[in-house]
DNA sequence: AAATTGTACAATGTATCCAATCCTGAACAA
DNA sequence: TTGTTCAGGATTGGATACATTGTACAATTT
C-alpha cells in the first residue's frame, strides 16, 4: 500500500517500528498527554497502515511502561509522578556511576576532539538561546558520553530511564540560570574526561543530573 | 475457538500473554536454549493459537531482551555472556542498596512473620536438598523483600534484571557449599530486618549478591 | 422518577488471507 | 569441480475478515 511518503525505497524495517517510534515520539514530547487513550483504529487509519502491525508497536511501548494496558478496553498513555522523576533520576544517577570508570578508561583524544565539536555547536545554540536546539544538542551529548562503555546492559537501563524525561526536557532548559550553569558544566566534564579525572568527573555529574532533577521537579510542580 | 482446557470461564488474560509467558518461562528455564530459532507458525500450531497473538508476545520479549529480532528472519533466542551477567549482578546490586533503607522504613511485624515463615519452609526444602523447591523458596524470598519498597521504578528494574539470571538459579543452588552458606545469609538478612538495621543489612545484602554471583560465574564458566 | 433490561454500536481479540522476501537446492554451463 | 541461475518452498510482513466483549443509551417496567 503506498503510503504517501516518498522514502526512495530501501524501506529497511518494519512498518510496526515506524509506528512504534512515532507513537513513543508522540508520548515523549507531549503531543499524546497522560491519559490519552490509543484506540487502535483511529491511530491505525491516521498512521495509514492496518490494525495488525499497530498493535505490536502498542504491545513494545506496553513493555517500555510508556502506556498501560486495560483489560478489553485498549492502551491509555500512563502519567509521571513527581515519585516517578525522583525514582528516575535516582536509577540514572547511580548506572552513571557505575559506567564512569569504563567511561574513563576507554575514551580516546578523537572522542574528545568530537564532544570538543559538539560543544561549540553549542556555544552557539545557548548564545542564540535556540532551545530546540540545546535540548538536541544537550541529548546528543550526554548520549555520547555515556555511550563510550563498554557495559551495555547498564546503558540500556540509562538509555530507558533518560526516554522517560525527555518529554521534560525541553522544561528543563526553559530556565535560563540553569541553562547557562549546564552549559558550563558541560565544558567542565570535557575537560575532565581529557584529565581522565575519574573522581573529578563523578562528582561533577552526580551534581549535574541532581540540579537537572530540581529544575524538572520544579518545573513539573509548576505545571499544577 | 475451544482449547481442550478446563478453566472455569474467567478467561482473565488475552491469550497473548499467555503465549508470552510460556515463552518467557521457556526461554528463562532453558527449554529454549541461546540460538533457538522461534518460527511462528511452529510455536503458534505447539500452543494451538493464531500467529497475530504469537507475533504480539514475541514483540514483548524483544523489548525485554531475551530474543532478538532479525530483519524478515524472525527472532532468535538470545545468549548470555559472563559479560552480561556481571552487569546483571552489578545492577542489581546497586539497585537493591537504593531501595533498601525504604524497605528497612516500611518493613512490618506481620512481613517480618511471614518472612520466618518461608524461612522454615526453607529449612525443610535445606535439609532435604530439595534444590527445585529451594531455587523457588529463594526467589520468592527474595522477591519478598525487594517488594517491601515503594519504589516501583526501581523494583522494576531490578525484576527485570532478575529474570534475566533466573534461568541460572538452578546451577547456582547446586553448589552445596554455597547453599548452606546462603541459607544462613537468609536467617540473618531477616534478623537484621527485625532489628531495622539498615547498615548491617546492606553489608550483607552485598555481600550475599557477591557470593551468588561468583557461583553463578563458576557455573557458567565450568559449562563451556 | 428510578431502576432495569435490551439493543446497537464501538473497540478489542483472534484467525485467515495475500504479498514480498529469503533460502535452498537442483540443473546446467564453464 | 565450481559457479550461476532460477524455480519452489518456507517464512515473515501486513491487511482484512470475523468473533467477542463492553458500553452507552433508549425503551420499558415498577
Amino acid at each position: 500500500m503506498y503510503n504517501g511518503s516518498f522514502e526512495p525505497a530501501a524501506e529497511s524495517k518494519p512498518i510496526r517500528d515506524v509506528a512504534y517510534e512515532r507513537l513513543k515520539h508522540a508520548i515523549i514530547t507531549g503531543e499524546l498527554p497522560a491519559g490519552s487513550r490509543i484506540v487502535e483504529t483511529v491511530y491505525a487509519e491516521q498512521l495509514h497502515i492496518s490494525r495488525t502491525p499497530l498493535r505490536e508497536a502498542l504491545r513494545k511501548l506496553e513493555r517500555d511502561g510508556l502506556v498501560e494496558y486495560v483489560l478489553r478496553h485498549g492502551v491509555v498513555v500512563r502519567a509521571f509522578t513527581v515519585a516517578d522523576i525522583e525514582e528516575i533520576f535516582t536509577i540514572r544517577n547511580a548506572m552513571m556511576m557505575l559506567i564512569l570508570p569504563s567511561v574513563i578508561e576507554r575514551v580516546s583524544d578523537k572522542d574528545i576532539a568530537e564532544l570538543r565539536v559538539l560543544l561549540s555547536e553549542m556555544d552557539v545554540a545557548q548564545k542564540e538561546e535556540d532551545c530546540d536546539a540545546l535540548a538536541s544538542f544537550n541529548r546528543a551529548f550526554h548520549s555520547k558520553i555515556e555511550h563510550l562503555t563498554d557495559k551495555k546492559r547498564i546503558l540500556r537501563v540509562i538509555d530507558d530511564q533518560e526516554e522517560y524525561i525527555t518529554r521534560f526536557s525541553a522544561v528543563t532548559i526553559a530556565s535560563i540560570v540553569r541553562r547557562s550553569k549546564a552549559h558550563q558544566e558541560h565544558h567542565e566534564m570535557v575537560d575532565l574526561l581529557e584529565k581522565r579525572d575519574l573522581e573529578g568527573l563523578e562528582k561533577l555529574m552526580s551534581h549535574h543530573l541532581d540540579e537537572s532533577k530540581m529544575t524538572c521537579l520544579a518545573a513539573v510542580a509548576n505545571r499544577k
